[in-house]
DNA sequence: AACGAGTGTTAACTAGTGTTAAGCGATTGG
DNA sequence: CCAATCGCTTAACACTAGTTAACACTCGTT
């Protein structure tokens, strides 16, 4: 048997942190459990978990600001969030970003595992090329290359490159975009924020060869590739 | 055989209850039999069966009530009503949304297992594409795209998306404003319902080139998109 | 130092999205 | 038939995003 996976739960109740614990320990995985955001936080930097489960309400720190945190940190950790049922639809898809998945209260021990399993499928798979294939496109990025088809590379430049392989880590899912700049550009202000703008621009027209491939906005949120 | 499905029976006469129960459970299913809406919600939240049947006159909670709140939770799963003849038709026909049925006591144990069957067959066609068929128009839900035959693809707006989304996946059965509302606006407050109503004028006059697709309204329950 | 190529930022303008407002139309119950 | 309610449509508005071009900076070359 191999390793087992550590995973950070962070869950204000008692009672159902200690359920999913104990659930998830039968099933083969080390878990951490938190009793808030904040020691969460704290938690997370030392431990390094591979997986977190984050309660979405929790007192001290909230399951979406200490995501956005430690994303600042890691942003191919898969994280699943504990929604209550009140959260709005638009809301909690904003947060389903890189790797994120979400879950509503109440749900089941077995759809949980589902889960866990799938994004920890899913980050390994990314990690091992750094060549990665768009559509008909190849996307070197070591190279800061894109190739169409078997025509000649381009070049891109170092920050088109950046943002192209953030978009391509969570493809088919939203990318937020404070999160990409203050991951880029370290910082979200205007002037970045109009700057990423102008570097979407010029990633749609190099891309726009193989029109299976786009780049949808999320308003408010962020940006989805497809392909 | 394949695992046996489980129905929430909510049923306030123990008798007729348990004939139910017990012809169901002869054709293989797993039947848990509830004596109010109280009751049955509680079980819905602790089971999550795949299918309700639900009498609409029962004391605590009636079927209508339980079915709103269940909604909230699911808007896929199929329900069944089972009502009393002195029901108006207008009335039933309103919540017969999203997946929904209904029977009119006295019913035969066969009749209730043709719907039974129907609906599950419904429900199961209906979760595994994200492209979905609309008439003459192909709405591909990730990338937000809409294209009439062979024409070039008009990009959606996210919530024109979400909204059509919705409306496919109960098409030709009435969509619940309020549940749509709150699935999407977070609220069903005046504004959002205005806004929805703009939303709805707008997918109708995207959609019109294909005049067997229609957006109809049922006055004071919502939307039916008919395909 | 002066030049030029390449890269990224700032600015100005344009376009798109969603909410609010207002007036009109349709349906329903009395 | 009238009044009340609900839904439809158009437009104005505020906000967010997209596009283009000018500008500034860096770096290597002359």
């Amino acid at each position: 048997m191999s390793e087992p996976i550590n995973i950070l739960l962070a869950e204000d109740e008692p009672a159902l942190g200690q359920i999913i614990k104990e659930s998830l320990e039968t099933r083969n995985f080390k878990v951490l459990l938190c009793e808030n955001g904040q020691i969460a936080y704290d938690a997370y930097l030392k431990e390094k978990p591979q997986l977190l489960v984050l309660d979405v309400m929790m007192p001290k720190k909230d399951g979406f600001t200490l995501a956005k945190e430690i994303r600042m940190e890691d942003d191919t950790i898969p994280i699943i969030f504990l929604t209550a049922k009140s959260q709005t639809q638009d809301v909690v898809e904003g947060f389903t970003i890189g790797g994120n998945d979400y879950l509503k209260k109440p749900f089941s021990i077995e759809e949980l595992i589902v889960r866990i399993n799938n994004l920890l499928d899913r980050t390994k798979l990314q990690k091992n090329s750094e060549v990665l294939i768009i559509g008909d496109y190849i996307f070197d990025f070591p190279k800061q290359t894109l190739q169409f088809r078997e025509e000649a590379s381009i070049q891109l430049t170092h920050r088109e490159a950046h943002l192209l392989f953030h978009l391509m880590k969570n493809k088919n899912e939203v990318l937020d975009r404070s999160l990409i700049l203050n991951k880029l550009w370290g910082t979200d202000d205007f002037f970045a924020a109009r700057s990423m703008d102008v570097f979407i621009t010029k990633l749609r027209k190099k891309l726009k060869q193989d029109d299976s491939i786009q780049i949808v906005n999320v308003r408010g949120f962020g940006y989805k590739l497809i392909c």
